[in-house]
DNA sequence: AAAATCATATTATCTGATAATTATATCCAC
DNA sequence: GTGGATATAATTATCAGATAATATGATTTT
């Protein structure tokens, strides 16, 4: 089975029994999922275990709960994730250089998808230009923040993998803190590093937009 | 007390306080907070209502708890984090092209840091061999598979990038259904391929260890 | 001083009960 | 019959109180 001493505390265990009961069943967004009763029933626990566990998964958007109408699956979205992980990540210090690391080597190992994919749909080449421009064009910290979230967030949706999309969102919440050091004038080179990385996977030059986006993301490597 | 907008859940807003708290007092990873009982007393709620919160935040690892020990702040890592990404997963069902052009990007992207660490250090070679030697003794599918995660998985480890760990194993779980299919003879080809991989790693041969890895997971694709 | 034992604070979990909310069925006017 | 008000029932939301499990700190033993 998955994981059946690993985890010390009930509702965790529950929490993902829970998962697997949506996998086994297929549920999509929407759907219902058995009452606090009947849930407990079937894994063997207290009502009160299933609504910890429930309201964990609730607090975090997985699940929505209403009288009378019960459970049923909600939208994943990191809106939770990201207001509460943002705060505390602001505390306390997390490894720099793996998440770096990371970054690189999921957004390196994108890149044939998106040059591909690229050849045969010219708009992905377009969105990318745009929003880059927009990047070139923010003038606060924040917007600038924002857009470039939002371009290494196209690229990766742009190779089509969505599993990635999501695991490289997560990512960008960590890396939050070590954009907002970046200093003012360095984003002109990150904007045109962007754009001779597209313009490269335009041309078909894999090797050279790879070469491009490590220096692009090692750039955090080098700063303190 | 507030009666703003008193449209909320009361953990969700017991939630909210509790941040409140931590960010005001200044708490850092390890910090104890009040224990639950005052937590409830402080806002007014049941201790029910606070556990709710508490869990819900423990989840993501902002708050730890252990019995006498009460709660403390925690260490967010990715891994704790990952797991909110399995829903994800659970509920976008995603092909299995996807999971395995997901797990091609990750896995041999990892491998120049793989190969670097056993250039470093010998016994990530020996761990990986024992590993795959086991699967090749394996005669059950469940041995089998037991093994085929744990050598992958130990590939990630070797890597030293944890965040790819946790996300990798994720992926695992939700490609368990594929592995099950495979034919009884092709696990050699599987233990011969993984074998070859790590030789080429040994000997510093990158690209042909990145082909024979790509090659071994493609395997899976032309399978129906 | 190190190891073993004990006491105690605190979370973990259970049971049972009541309130609040909402979907569905029922009824009433026209 | 149709539209709107109303009752009914299902289900979550919250509370209270109790017991079990466990990690910490104090105490004793070696």
């Amino acid at each position: 089975m998955l994981d059946a001493v690993e985890r010390q505390n009930l509702s965790d265990l529950v929490a993902a029994k829970i998962r697997e009961y949506i996998v086994a069943e297929g549920l999509k967004a929407g759907d219902r999922l058995p009452t606090e009763q009947a849930l407990a029933d079937r894994f063997g626990v207290s009502r009160l275990s299933v609504r910890e566990a429930t309201k964990a998964l609730g607090f975090l958007g997985i699940l929505e709960a209403a009288p009378r109408r019960g459970l049923t699956v909600g939208k994943v979205d990191m809106g939770r994730v990201t207001e509460y992980l943002g705060f505390h990540l602001a505390l306390n210090d997390y490894s720099r250089n793996q998440l770096l690391e990371t970054r690189i080597v999921i957004e390196t190992g994108v890149l044939p998808y998106v040059m591909k994919r690229m050849a045969e749909n010219a708009s992905i080449y377009d969105r990318l230009h745009e929003i880059n421009d927009k990047l070139h064009r923010a003038r606060s910290l924040e917007k600038r923040i924002e857009a470039d979230i939002a371009f290494h967030h196209a690229l990766l949706e742009s190779s089509g993998l969505e599993p990635l999309v999501a695991f490289n969102d997560l990512l960008q919440i960590f890396f939050d803190r070590f954009r907002r050091s970046v200093a003012t004038g360095d984003w002109k080179m990150g904007v045109e590093g962007h754009q001779r990385m597209i313009d490269s996977l335009k041309n078909g030059k894999l090797e050279a937009a790879v070469d491009e986006l490590r220096r692009h993301l090692e750039y955090h490597k080098k700063r303190k």
